[in-house]
DNA sequence: TGAATATGTTAGCAGTGTCAACATTAAAAA
DNA sequence: TTTTTAATGTTGACACTGCTAACATATTCA
């Protein structure tokens, strides 16, 4: 029934890298089994994507739109509240895509330029966090806005980092408090509160 | 003049192996050619290293220890200084040897309760920022201590990956205001004044 | 209709992680 | 000291990888 040229591979793949990539990892994904669980050839994947970067930036890209996504659900009309949401829903993101969150931020894809898409859908997520701190902010400015935007993009994505060591510790270790691991805990049990406390503390 | 046994083939194995990693990234660190660059057999290394993981393990491992000694050089008597200067130096350490870096907080060595050393290594560092900041910190309360640390460290952390970002893009994107590097960049230029902002917040 | 192009397939190269079988030597036991 | 054993080295091989070249088929558009 299937004919020989497929119609809408590209897309295909892409989504079924995805869904490999979150699964096993993105070491773990190779061009070849993302062929044969698409039912395609070994090499089909190279008319759509030169390398295999070229694919990793594809995911990555998949991965940003899907943050924004999260992130910009607006749930309340009160700013400073979405501004909470929006930590929440950026550390619980990066937590449970683990995978895909490395391919975004990891060392996989060098250059961003090279992938216009990739860096618009990057930019994008930036943005949001931008315009709702714009708002939020009673210092309105602009130089002031943009380096605490950072200052709350590297805590959140800095915690991210520290809650994934986090998942994988055995759970004796969360009692020790001479590791990292007592504190992370404890902040992870209420992460509402801790996002809270650093975006009051901006103003 | 070589022996057959080589003697010291372990350690130089994994100094070796430190080098390459630094030098082309982990990905491209493969255990064939970390034999050839140490003139011995593609499996000797596996008489050492039962799988590439305890490889990566060690020479985070080995990442870790550097980054424990780069940081507590100590500077003067002044315990805000000091910790100014464990910020700039976990910073620049973080990108400088980005590669590494990337080994001991990705996802290359998933589970670092497998290893020990490693896990020693790591925790080591931890200590080090936890005992600064408890001389510095006039809350004495071990909760909010704990939890601080791990908020300067996620803070440091996050910033590392996205001064990463930095490193990589055109420097004409450095004026666009509409993306975050414009921000980034001005916080790059001048990192000891917004390390010593955080570290302050913090009284 | 026909030519150019896009998209698929098969075959094959060089490189990879890992294992099994064998060689040599250092360390431990006799 | 001799002998056995364990540690540490080598060769060869397997299945897998990214990627290219050569070829097949379908689609687009002049």
């Amino acid at each position: 029934m299937k004919s020989y040229h497929h119609g809408n591979l590209k897309q295909e793949l892409i989504d079924c890298a995805c869904k490999m990539c979150e699964r096993d990892g993105y070491t773990k994904l190779s061009i070849r089994s993302l062929a044969k669980e698409s039912n395609v050839s070994q090499t089909a994947p190279y008319r759509h994507f030169k390398t295999k970067e070229d694919l990793y930036a594809e995911i990555a890209k998949e991965g940003f739109n899907k943050l924004y996504k999260t992130i910009s659900k607006v749930k309340s009309k009160n700013i400073e509240e979405n501004l909470i949401f929006l930590g929440e829903e950026y550390v619980a993101f990066g937590v449970k895509n683990a995978n895909t969150y490395d391919l975004m931020f990891g060392t996989a894809v060098t250059d961003f330029t090279k992938y216009p898409h990739l860096f618009q859908a990057a930019n994008q997520t930036y943005h949001h966090l931008l315009s709702l701190f714009t708002e939020y902010s009673s210092n309105k400015d602009s130089e002031f806005i943009s380096e605490t935007c950072i200052d709350l993009w590297a805590k959140m994505h800095g915690l991210v980092g520290l809650l994934r060591k986090l998942e994988v510790v055995p759970s004796k270790l969360l009692d020790m408090p001479d590791t990292p691991f007592m504190a992370l805990n404890r902040i992870n049990n209420d992460l509402n509160s801790y996002i809270k406390k650093f975006i009051r503390a901006t103003q």
